[in-house]
DNA sequence: TACTCAACTTAGAAACCACGTC
DNA sequence: GACGTGGTTTCTAAGTTGAGTA
């Protein structure tokens, strides 16, 4: 049930692609896969090459393989038209499987009937073995009309000869002799019996002729009255929908599919037209797939209101990530050395159910029961399971906007905005340590101050060979770093150049203390490219160590700490009280990208960059040419109404300058946007908002200076930090 | 002190979707 | 109505931290 989007989604871009790429992917899809190895999606489209190849065959031969198994199986097809009763309860017994096919000519939906022993076994040829068998049940009709047709149609149709031999012997039958009597009777009751029909027919007649009304006969009512009275029962409606029974499964990708009763019917239309030339028609079925999707999202509805919600406290909280990871292709960031490999299917055996005692348990899906059900209410999950890529074990917990999260990130944010009042203290102790006999001590306060100058992150210690080669500040190695004491006009210059969380290049080079740079030479002396920088110190040192200066102190708190403080001072240093919106949001994001920037939150460029600011680019000097004209035509207006000084062309005058005015704001606003777009091209703004930036600022902020808080923070943002909305007066101060 | 592991936060990419423009 | 664009949401990888253990 949880894997309904993705695959049906594959199947709608597949249909999208352009002619030239369907090919290229079915070309590719044509390799074969090792069992399992692909990945959800890719399965779905395994199963298209499947059903291809499969038609490619029955092309090839002029003989599907359902149609072979057909002629093969006489008995079974006798069978089948005596049962002509049970066909047409066939909506009740047949199995639907969507499969990706050449939209040009293939059907979508395909149905599986029962093999002999009533199981559903996936029909090899579906949609085309299946669609001509009917051809032929279609052809038998067509037979016995072919024979009346040869009768008075010249010798136009033709017979086959198994046709000549049934007429022969339906005519040699009717000439054998019958008794006498019983015929006489039997002429003679249908002799009466037609009189009779003859005259019932005669008076129906007579009654239609005296109920006809004969309005030709009567006035014609005036121009545009159709009649003077009117009364009838309303229309007939079709009847509801008859669900397919329990035991009538919907396939994909050959599992079974759990679908609504609304999403059942409209796959079941699409069903029932397999035969029809308009299921091999492009788009029919693209504006079938279109408008069954909406269905699909009405059943991730359905799922996000069954399971998308707990009830903690006895009270509704959103879950974030209530669907279990579909077995895929691992992809790990960067050089991960174990990107590409399996991550497998996760069933219900290897998932622990976390509830509290007195709840009603989950139920396991049929056939399967959980790895174990625990009651702990010391940690927030609610499922767990160990995946086996890296053997680490992930959760399914709440989402950002529920008490337990909201209530820890405020907490996150207090330890930050308390360590203002030791951070004083703090950055004097460790530049105290900068001379300190023990090499420890040194290395640990070096490794402080770039944590808090550069907002590093603390960098733990790494298997070698399990994850990517990546480093945080205590994991830095030599190579990572180069000293220049003079460099570009700045003393004692340290280069950064390294990998860090998700493999993102951290290079920077920042002029630092002189006892900082000395202290780098000693830590490098001795020691080879691939040696630790800090080999005295550890993240768990640092931190014991942080925990001395302050309570909850860690490393990372001078990320959220710097990160904080430098939106409110940024905040304060472009705020410009007398601009426009437009530029206060400007400012706002400037803020917000000095802190990204500091952080290193980087993204890829949008691949439509280049594309869309050449078009804004091209709409500005659109813009200025629109203005240069308003302006002129300005002129001539204002010319023209002093010297005729006529009312009605200072009203022109008015709202010409009206128009300039107009024209000028959209082209501010414009640039403005460009501007903004061209500085955010590589740097992400949305880490640092939603993990790094004290909520309560940007609510002042927005506050003081009447920002509509919409215009920075979106729905998801203003649900994550409903607390701070809550609480935040415009004298907050971080 | 070193190590492992569970629990949780932080992170960027991709998928999705709504909206404006023509 | 089609299309492009960019914001929003989802997904899940990759970090940090602290507790337990030897």
């Amino acid at each position: 049930m949880t894997q309904l989007s993705l695959p049906v989604e594959d199947l709608v871009s597949f249909h999208n692609l352009p002619e030239k790429a369907r090919d290229k992917k079915k070309k590719l899809k044509s390799e074969p896969k090792p069992e399992g190895k692909a990945k959800k999606k890719d399965k779905g489209k395994a199963a298209v090459q499947d059903g291809e190849t499969q038609r490619q065959r029955g092309k090839e031969n002029n003989m599907p393989v359902a149609e072979e198994r057909e002629i093969k199986s006489d008995k079974r097809k006798e069978k089948k038209k005596k049962d002509s009763k049970k066909k047409k309860e066939k909506n009740s017994s047949e199995h639907y499987e969507i499969q990706q096919q050449d939209p040009q000519t293939s059907s979508v939906i395909v149905k599986l009937e029962p093999d002999e022993d009533g199981d559903f076994a996936p029909a090899k040829k579906q949609s085309k073995g299946k669609k001509r068998a009917r051809q032929g049940e279609a052809g038998e009709l067509s037979k016995s009309k072919k024979v009346k047709l040869e009768e008075d149609a010249d010798g136009v149709e033709t017979e086959t000869k198994p046709q000549k031999k049934k007429k022969i012997k339906k005519e040699e039958g009717n000439k054998k002799p019958k008794k006498e009597e019983g015929a006489i009777k039997a002429k003679k009751k249908t002799q009466e019996e037609k009189e009779a029909a003859a005259a019932l027919k005669l008076k129906k007649k007579e009654e239609e002729e005296q109920m006809r009304w004969r309005w030709w006969e009567e006035e014609k009512y005036e121009d545009g009255i159709k009649w003077k009275f009117l009364e009838h029962e309303g229309p007939v409606f079709a009847p509801p929908y008859e669900p397919l029974p329990d035991s009538v499964k919907f396939y994909y990708d050959g599992k079974p599919l759990p679908l609504s009763l609304q999403a059942e019917e409209v796959a079941s239309f699409f069903a029932k037209m397999l035969d029809h030339e308009y299921t091999t028609k492009e788009i029919f079925r693209n504006n079938y797939f279109m408008d069954w999707r909406k269905k699909i999202k009405e059943e991730n509805e359905k799922l996000l209101q069954e399971y998308g919600y707990c009830s903690m406290d006895h009270h509704r909280e959103r879950i974030g990530n209530f669907k279990i990871e579909p077995p895929a292709l691992f992809r790990g960031r960067g050089d991960h050395p174990k990107q590409g490999m399996l991550k497998k299917r996760i069933l219900p055996e290897d998932i622990i159910i976390n509830c509290s005692k007195d709840s009603k348990i989950p139920e396991p899906p049929p056939g399967h029961k959980w790895k174990e059900v625990r009651h702990d209410n010391t940690v927030t999950w609610l499922a767990s399971w160990t995946e086996n890529v890296q053997g680490s074990v992930k959760y399914i917990m709440l989402n950002a906007n529920s008490k337990l999260k909201g209530e820890k990130d405020w907490e996150k944010y207090e330890v930050a905005r308390k360590l203002k009042h030791h951070v004083v203290t703090i950055r004097k102790t460790y530049r105290e340590n900068f001379k300190s006999k023990e090499m420890k001590v040194r290395q640990r306060a070096v490794a402080l101050y770039f944590i808090d100058k550069l907002a590093l992150r603390a960098g733990n210690e790494k298997e070698e060979g399990e994850t990517a080669d990546t480093v945080g500040c205590c994991s830095l190695r030599v190579e990572h770093i180069k000293l220049y004491p003079e460099l570009d006009g700045d003393k004692y210059v340290v280069e950064f150049d390294f990998l860090g969380k998700d493999s993102i290049r951290y290079y920077n080079k920042v002029p630092v203390e002189k006892q900082v740079f000395k202290n780098l030479q000693l830590f490098m002396e001795n020691k080879q490219e691939g040696d630790d920088l800090f080999d005295r110190l550890s993240t768990p040192l640092l931190n014991k160590h942080l925990q001395s200066l302050m309570e909850g102190l860690t490393a990372k708190v001078f990320r959220t700490y710097n990160a904080s403080i430098t939106l409110q001072q940024q905040l304060q240093e472009l705020t410009d009280p007398e601009e426009s919106m437009p530029s206060k949001i400007l400012s706002y994001n400037r803020a917000n990208r000095a802190v990204a920037i500091l952080c290193n939150h980087q993204r890829a460029p949008p691949k439509t960059f280049d594309q869309s600011m050449a078009n804004l680019k091209s709409k500005i000097d659109a813009k200025k040419e629109q203005i240069l004209l308003a302006k002129k035509e300005l002129k001539e207006a204002k010319k023209e109404a002093k010297e005729k000084e006529s009312e009605k062309l200072n009203k022109v005058v008015e709202s010409k300058k009206r128009g300039v005015q107009r024209a000028e704001e959209q082209l501010m606003r414009m640039e403005v946007q460009a501007t903004d777009r061209e500085e955010n091209k590589q740097i992400a703004l949305s880490t640092s908002k939603l993990n790094y930036l004290d909520p309560r600022i940007s609510v002042a902020w927005c506050k003081k200076w009447t920002v509509g808080l919409e215009k920075i923070y979106n729905k998801t943002y203003r649900d994550k930090f409903a607390w701070a909305v809550d609480m935040t007066e415009t004298d907050f101060i971080f």
